[in-house]
RNA sequence: GCGGCUAUUGUAUAAUGGUUAUUACGUCGGUUUGUGGUACCGAAAAUCCGGGUUCAAUUCCCGGUAGCCGCCCCA
């Protein structure tokens, strides 16, 4: 049936929507230059410090999220895309890639060779209203390093979170690592007596502190009594202490303790950690993560630990732009053939494939324009081209160069 | 799921209750049967959809839709 088609054949003006689905994006050209140079910093950096490239299918079986316990029930029935196969299997696209790790790790659990470094860049798909820094797919690289418990991983994991915005060109002063344990937490609500219901309504209301005002009101009424955190800074020899030790060892003094960082409910035991841009124009976390105590529970008895974060492409694009930062890596050479006639064409091929062959990584394109050599060399130099050469009947084809 | 704001050529914008709706960039063509750009000329190209008020709506009102921003949530 014509109307069944995607185009246009019939009188009517019901042409489709040329606009991508709703919170997807498409990449043009500018905008897959700028991906691309994210995702390769991203690599770069992390395989730097050892990390391996792993990777996976963005449908997963929707109990591996639905297993995760009832807290996560409204985020697995209302924000995620979930179908029916032909088969009757109902299937995610994933929302994250913890679990999907999770279960990679616990299938090879007996042959791996702990501590083990992965790392991925996967896209993720989650149901809700776009806005600002948040839409309905993304891209994010996560890094794990799995089966260590010292401080020394804990240490390892920010350093590298850290050196990931500097090797986008940040400077310390732009962006702040907020710090918290959630095992001290937990410590400190038990010497309160709270129970478990207790201690999670006061993390709750912990990780919205910055959103309210009336917060010691709020604590009071879940804690039964006056409330104060009275929390300062970490002992020098707890686990907080030991990793910001260990921070400012490296050089990296651009942390701070914050007990309102809580990274909601899941499954994070120890110290959490997210990145946020300090220019107050961003206020969604760049980067953030955590330890884990036992990350493959759901797939054998055996448990493995691990510390690991994640960081989105959208949230990364949107601080190198408000802070002016390099959004391109620089351009190879690229040289554009312009034969002066169509039986010039072949030849421009040719010189090309030469070229190409003598001059590894330069970039030869090949203008086939049945138009005024004018008007070629100065679509080569909009183009962003470093320079053209001129194919006619003569034998020389020396390179022309823009300024 | 809730709230605020917005909707004009491909993009970004200006203006208006009343004949040709502004400008810039981009695109295409020309000035130049031919070796680059900052100049000039020209062309194609727009008032989101539906209803209401009005002699007349792109403009005012209502509804829809879409986008942006925020809330919720944040894996």
């Amino acid at each position: 049936m014509p109307g069944d088609l995607p185009y246009n054949h019939s009188m009517s003006n019901d042409f489709l929507s040329t606009d991508p689905y709703k919170g997807v994006r498409d990449f043009y050209p500018e905008d897959m230059a700028i991906q691309q140079y994210i995702f390769d910093t991203w690599s770069k950096t992390t395989e730097s410090f050892g990390y391996e490239r792993y990777d996976a299918s963005v449908l997963e079986p929707a109990s591996l999220y639905k297993s995760k316990g009832a807290v996560n029930e409204e985020i697995v029935n209302d924000q995620t895309y979930t179908f029916t196969d032909r088969g009757d299997r109902e299937v995610t696209l994933r929302p994250e890639m913890t679990p999907t790790v999770a279960r990679m790790i616990a299938k090879k659990q007996k042959e791996l060779a702990f501590p083990v470094r992965w790392y991925s860049i996967p896209n993720l798909f989650r149901y809700e209203r776009p806005q600002k820094g948040r839409l309905r797919e993304h891209w994010q690289l996560n890094c794990d390093m799995f089966g260590s418990d010292t401080v020394a991983a804990d240490v390892e994991i920010i350093a590298l979170a850290h050196q990931l915005l500097l090797d986008f060109g940040a400077k310390p002063e732009m962006f702040e690592i907020r710090i918290n344990d959630r095992a001290w937490m937990n410590e400190r609500f038990e010497q309160e007596g709270f129970t478990h219901e207790q201690s999670n309504a006061m993390l709750y209301l912990l990780d919205r502190k910055a959103k309210i005002d009336n917060f010691d009101e709020e604590a009071e009424k879940i804690a039964g009594k006056p409330f104060d955190l009275g929390l300062s800074d970490p002992a020098p020899d707890s686990r907080l202490g030991q990793v910001l030790a260990g921070l400012m060892q490296l050089g990296i003094n651009n942390t701070k303790v914050s007990l309102s960082t809580v990274r909601g409910f899941d499954y994070y035991t120890g110290v959490i950690f997210e990145i946020f841009d300090v220019s107050g124009e961003n206020n969604r976390s760049l980067l953030g993560g955590g330890r884990y105590d036992n990350l493959t529970g759901l797939f054998s008895a055996d448990p493995v630990s691990g510390i690991g974060f994640g960081m989105g492409d959208v949230t990364m694009r949107d601080f190198l732009e408000t802070h002016n930062l390099p959004m391109k890596k620089t351009k190879s050479e690229h040289i554009v053939m312009i034969p002066t006639k169509p039986d010039q064409d072949n030849k421009a091929q040719m010189i090309a494939a030469l070229i190409r062959q003598e001059n590894a990584g330069t970039v030869v394109s090949i203008d086939y324009n049945d138009r005024q050599v004018p008007k070629k060399i100065e679509a080569a130099r909009k183009k962003g081209a470093s320079g053209y050469i001129v194919i006619d009947e003569t034998d020389g084809h020396s390179i022309q160069r823009f300024e």
